[in-house]
DNA sequence: GCCCTCCATGTGATTGTATAACACTTCACG
DNA sequence: CGTGAAGTGTTATACAATCACATGGAGGGC
């Protein structure tokens, strides 16, 4: 498997948009901050930092290149201190789990409840989330015909993102 | 992780319905024969073994339990063995791969073209493959709007198939 | 305030998933 | 034949995820 993450590093960094990377990073941080705080969720410093390095990077990590970085701050090195923080980023909505690539990404609607879906650029790896729609497709109404409680649905595209696309057609 | 095959081995074999399953098996790979001597593909026997596997099976299994099948029969019994005749019938559509369990199942309707989708219990793992519609989602929509082009998707449904569902609740 | 419990963190060890790299064989085809 | 591409086999290793257990702090009930 490709490692998800680090296959090329000058590519922009994404949501195949330019955009105010500054403010990506405080806002988020700032929302998850407000919305824990409401919920009663502890939003302790490892998740922070977990949190705050997916902002940074704005793409999908895999779990062992955020560990690293924890490391390097002084956080617990083992796997299950990032695996922890992960888990409780995505089951409160503040990160996405990219299936393909065992990655794991910021969300980038952290407010609206949402039920996402992901573009994979399979050149340079980087993810542009997209708000999926209120599914009325072939599968909703096989899961009705089978009996099929659906809780979840995760839906990503492979293909290729317009700034590789530029660079294999010249 | 998961093994995402072994979680559970007394439920239904699997498609969430009962069927003639002797068939399943071998019209699977006659199928396979048939479109590998039309498309000038080699259907060899570690890959023909594999399918055969996947058929019999009839439920995702994982690249090491397929790799204990085959050291069985006395294949290869490395991971790239295993590996390799799996990108091949995921390459030509004669299996595929359950992102989210890190599994691999035969094709359900491996004649046709198609782009399938899937439900996957969260209870005892197995996985029904159901035709996708042609999304017109907004997927589709956000993918023009940045640029992507969508090559492949992912679709897979997590939910709790109607036998589960009655155990669960009585 | 004090204790107690829950939750979170830290660590070591292990299992499962996947690929890199290289040697060797086999097959199609000129 | 002989040559090149594709397939197979093996070693080694990287990456992903979980188990099990010890420790420590935050808050709630009293």
């Amino acid at each position: 498997m490709t490692s998800g993450a680090q296959k090329n590093s000058m590519q922009p960094p994404l949501g195949f948009a330019r955009h105010d990377h500054a403010a990506c990073v405080s806002d988020g941080l700032a929302a998850a901050e407000t919305r824990c705080a409401d919920s009663g969720l502890r939003f302790t410093p490892v998740r922070r930092k977990v949190l705050e390095i997916l902002l940074q990077e704005h793409r999908a990590l895999g779990a062992y290149a955020i560990l690293d970085r924890l490391r390097e701050d002084g956080f617990g090195s083992q796997p299950p201190v990032a695996y922890r923080a992960l888990d409780f980023l995505v089951n409160h909505g503040f990160a996405h789990k990219i299936e393909r690539l065992n990655a794991f990404i910021a969300c980038a609607h952290p407010d609206e409840a949402h039920a996402p879906s992901f573009m994979i650029c399979r050149m340079c790896d980087s993810v542009a989330e997209a708000q999926s729609a209120p599914n009325r497709s072939a599968l909703s109404d096989a899961a009705k015909a089978t009996g099929f409680r659906i809780e979840r649905t995760v839906v990503e595209a492979e293909g290729v993102c317009p700034s590789c696309a530029d660079k294999e057609d010249p």
